[in-house]
Order: structure tokens, then C-alpha cells, then sequence
DNA sequence: CTTATTGCAAAAGGTTTGCAACCGA
DNA sequence: TCGGTTGCAAACCTTTTGCAATAAG
């Protein structure tokens, strides 16, 4: 899966970096991850940590928890429905689903709280993407 | 729901974008909106553009699809599972499902394309957060 | 007439990037 | 030594906001 071609040497910082998100399961942000570990490297900089989270995220050591858009998106249509996105193409689709029922019982497993059963993303290939993916 | 309580005038602006989120179903963003929009207003500007939607998903007359962040979170946790996130209290929430056939018998249906089962976001309120619901 | 709304431009985040110095192998 | 990485600062992009002018009721 990582298709990182390009030399990578260690550093420090990255290694810190990573050890941070190995170890603190808050899904913190860059500037979380920033503050928190200019404890130990007070001359950090901020560029260094997101350029070392891209970097991570491209060798597959950490993932980025995100609807993955630059900006947000609109949607005329209120009735209850959800959404399914594009990971290739970043298109949105609504998706009709009558049978929520198992969002019910996930929320009655092994999660504490409430699922809001039509505010749910799903991600995935589209049916475009799908079929330009043979190669 | 909509708990606007100041005093809305109509404008044709405001109008116009509904109209345009009312007839197209393709989640634009404001940019977007913006853009087409320009053709019959060629004053417009794009904080005029930002300004309406806030007010519409305000009014519930749009809803925004949105991750609903700030900034990118990541996770050191690379291992197969979803997540939920309060949509009060912002926080991310690891969510191990090991049941995931909706997601095929999803895509089997009123689907077309491929879900990746793992990569889903569930909204809704955390357990703190429905605690803290009693008013 | 009163005040909500607009257009404009500046400001405010969050993220990316160019560059010279620095560090790793 | 070679080139990957850093710190710094500037640039970039999306979104928000202050303000005077305009439009709605």
C-alpha cells in the first residue's frame, strides 16, 4: 500500500510524533500534537508536524480522520438521508437507507451514547472509479 | 428546530441560492454556489454566498455535509474500525464493530459501488453529552 | 423610517511551501 | 559527502467579519 518511492531517513521529531499518536488515543489535530510535544522539542515547528503527518499518513503508519474535503459542502435536500463519498473522486452520493436497524443495535452493543441513524458517512470507490480501476 | 429568533427579510440573493441548492442535486460548495450563481448576479460576493448558507442551515432549510471540524484529527490506531463523532462536544470516538454485513447488504441494494466498511462516520451525541441533556 | 442585507476588502484560521541551515546514513 | 529534514516565514485557501451603502417591509 505505501507507494512512498522517495528516500526517508529517521528523525527525532518524527519519531516523537509517532510515538505521540501510538500512545495517546485522543485523535488529537496537528496543533494538538504540536503543543503537546514542544515539551521535548521546544524549537519544533509547526510545518514540521504536518509535514511529518502527511508523510506518515502516505506510508500508512497513521490515518487522518477526516471527510477528506478542502471545503464544505451543501445540500438542498433535507429529508433523513445519508451520504456516501468518493474516496477517488470526492464525489457525494445520497444514500436511501429504509433499514437503519442496525445502528440500534450498535448503539445498544458496544457504544455509549447516540447514533443520530441519518448523519452517517460512508466512504468507499464510486461506480466510476470502480470500473477505471482496472489496471 | 430552527431557533432563529432575529428578524429575516427575504433578498433575492438568498433566494436565488436556495433555488440553486433546491435544483441540483450535486452537494456544491460555497465556491461553487458562488460561481454558477454569478451568472444572474454578476454583483455577488462570495461572503454574501457563506453568509446565506449559514443562515439556511440555521433556519434548517439546507444541511451541511460536513465532517463538522475545524481542523484534520489523526489517529495512531491504524487497525480496522470506525468512528463516532458528538456532534456537541466534537469529540472522536473509536467505534469496533465486528458486524459489518449492513454494509454489504447496503451496497447490494440501493447501492453502486463499493463501501469500505471500515472507513464510516457516525454522528450523534456522546454519553457525556446526553447526560448533560436535562434542562 | 428602521434595520436586515449586500458588496467590498481586510482579517482570521488552518495548512502548505520556499529556502538556507542542519542532520542522518 | 549527499540528500533528506528542520525551523522560519511567507504564501495560500477557505471562511468570517467590519463597515458604509443599499434594499426590504
Amino acid at each position: 500500500m505505501p507507494a512512498v518511492t522517495r528516500n526517508i531517513n529517521r528523525s527525532k521529531q518524527r519519531d516523537a510524533i509517532v510515538n505521540y499518536l501510538k500512545t495517546h488515543k485522543t485523535h488529537p489535530t496537528a496543533d494538538t500534537i504540536y503543543n503537546d510535544i514542544k515539551i521535548d522539542f521546544p524549537n519544533i515547528s509547526l510545518g514540521t508536524v504536518y509535514r511529518n503527518l502527511s508523510l506518515l499518513v502516505e506510508l500508512g503508519e497513521i490515518k487522518k480522520i477526516s471527510y477528506g474535503a478542502v471545503s464544505e459542502h451543501f445540500d438542498g435536500d433535507i429529508s433523513p438521508h445519508n451520504h456516501f463519498i468518493c474516496n477517488e473522486c470526492g464525489k457525494i452520493f445520497d444514500l436511501k437507507m429504509d433499514n437503519l436497524d442496525f445502528v440500534d443495535s450498535l448503539a445498544g452493543n458496544n457504544f455509549d451514547g447516540r447514533i443520530t441513524g441519518h448523519n452517517i458517512y460512508f466512504y468507499g470507490l464510486c461506480k466510476d472509479c470502480l470500473s477505471k480501476e482496472e489496471d
